[in-house]
RNA sequence: GGACGGGUGGCCGAGUGGUUGAAGGCACCGGUCUCGAAAACCGGCAUACCGGCAACGGUAUCGUGAGUUCGAAUCUCACCCCGUCCGCCA
């Protein structure tokens, strides 16, 4: 949600924004449209108020004079039929409103300076870390875990559905392992409070996050409840403060959340199907950062590196790549994804996805703050990123630490967790 | 799931149809007093939108939404949430 003024006297920013996204020929049309409906619905507002400051003054009046024991009879059929035509101004004034509030609701984040204009070509990798095993020699995660009988993709299908999983044995122990690390690592080194938040959220959380109205298909819903599964902690774990006003002074916050995360991933079919690169519901540590708006940029430096952590401890390689303004979601300032290389698959895959919402996400949530030097309260900056993204974390683990013989050899980290240096 | 009670400003809390945006208190800000502080006293203290260069004016907001009324924090209905008791249950 943007700020209806910036967007009334800046809208130069906005068009900067769509244009870097790429957007512009799509959303050009629903800016002017929105241009237009601003006008009709100030309009609208207008006549309605006015209307009711006359029917106020009616009322007052009735009120008068019958406390002078005066005749009101003639006043109250005037207030009557002003009542008549303030409901038809007010709901032309309702629909101008909603009209133009659920436009402005489809209109993306606005980006920082320095992310670049283009789609996904035009993304830069910032910097590399570790050294990427040569994709020669290296079989692919599915068939890896196939052969240490710890994924039962099968059987996963059976019970709920392709692009659900079963790990077994170690493989399930491997996914409590990494929630434990992951958590032990960002609340003990990194300073995070761990929360356990609910797996469903309702309606209001899901449009506060910015799930809501544009990608409502892309969730799973429980109908009878109207509540939905998240498609990460985030959604959770940002709008714990909805509504609310913190004390600028114990900005910034940092919350740390493990849970399952549902996804349909609604017109991705036929893209990474196999094994564990595209699914329906897979495992995440969440990190959220509640900010100040002048720390927000370095907070979103430091987010990066702790989720960068994640993957030094084990060892695997990465890059970080800035994401150019097409591939910037829908309620992000900027993003960092963090890549992790897949030797089987030979292939950089996505763990983790750093962003700034600015103020977009405390719009839309109502997420304020009040100054620690003082003054009216204001919009924090919400931040988050995964730290990290389980199943294709697996994937790189198996395929990075594959050996010679077929066994996987244990990052140290994970074999106090896992009771071994080795799978199978 | 059933019965009853309740949701008012940053917080507590009055208010059951008419100058109530809402008494009082706390917190906060400014001042007087003081060497300084506390206390006491005085004053200030909601937000959003619309119009206006501004002073200022208007409108809305008492859980949410609809309704009754000339007029609703106050009456009606639905929903949400909290509490207490009962039932059920891992």
């Amino acid at each position: 949600m943007h700020d209806l003024r910036l967007l009334r006297e800046r809208p130069d920013l906005l068009r900067d924004a769509l244009r870097r996204r790429g957007a512009l020929d799509a959303l050009a049309p629903t800016l002017e449209r929105a241009e237009a409906l601003e006008r009709s619905r100030r309009e609208a507002i207008r006549a309605a108020e006015a209307k009711r400051a006359d029917s106020n003054a009616i009322s007052q009046e009735v009120r008068r004079r019958k406390q002078a024991g005066d005749d009101a009879g003639a006043l109250i059929e005037q207030g009557r039929r002003l009542g008549a035509e303030l409901e038809q101004l007010d709901r032309e004034r309702a629909d101008a409103e909603a009209a133009y509030t659920s436009l402005v609701a489809e209109l993306p984040n606005l980006l920082l300076a320095d992310v670049p204009a283009g789609g996904e070509e035009a993304n830069r990798v910032i910097r590399s870390w570790g050294t990427p095993r040569p994709a020669t020699a290296v079989r692919p995660h599915w068939e890896i875990a196939e052969a240490l009988g710890i994924l039962d993709l099968p059987r996963a299908a059976k019970v709920a559905g392709s692009g659900f999983l079963v790990f077994r044995g170690l493989g399930a122990r491997l996914v409590r392992s990494l929630m434990s690390f992951m958590l032990d690592l960002h609340t003990i080194t990194h300073g995070y409070e761990e929360l356990w938040v609910p797996a469903v959220v309702n309606r209001a959380s899901m449009f506060g996050t910015a799930q809501f109205p544009k990608f409502e298909d892309e969730q799973y819903g429980l109908v009878a409840e109207d509540l939905f599964l998240v498609p990460t902690a985030e959604v959770p774990v940002t709008n714990l403060y909805r509504d609310e006003i913190l004390e600028g002074a114990t900005l910034p916050r940092a919350f740390a959340a493990y849970s399952p995360c549902f996804r349909r991933e609604a017109g991705a079919h036929g893209k990474d199907t196999r094994g564990l690169l595209r699914v329906h519901q897979f495992d995440k540590v969440e990190l959220v950062r509640y900010s100040t708006p002048e720390h927000a940029p370095a907070q979103l430096e430091l987010l990066t590196s702790h989720a960068e952590a994640v993957l030094q401890q084990l060892g695997l390689a990465y890059r970080v790549v800035l994401l150019a303004g097409g591939d910037t979601g829908f309620a992000s300032a900027k993003t960092y994804d963090l890549e992790v290389w897949a030797p089987g698959v030979g292939k950089w895959l996505e763990v983790s996805s750093c962003s700034t919402f600015t103020d977009f996400q405390a719009r839309r949530a109502n997420i304020r703050y009040r100054p620690a030097a003082g003054g009216k309260p204001a919009f924090v900056h919400t931040l988050n990123g995964s730290g990290t993204a389980f199943p294709r974390l697996i994937a790189a683990l198996l395929e990075q630490y594959q050996e010679a013989d077929g066994s996987v050899r244990v990052p140290d980290v994970l074999r106090a967790g896992l009771g071994t240096d080795r799978l199978g």
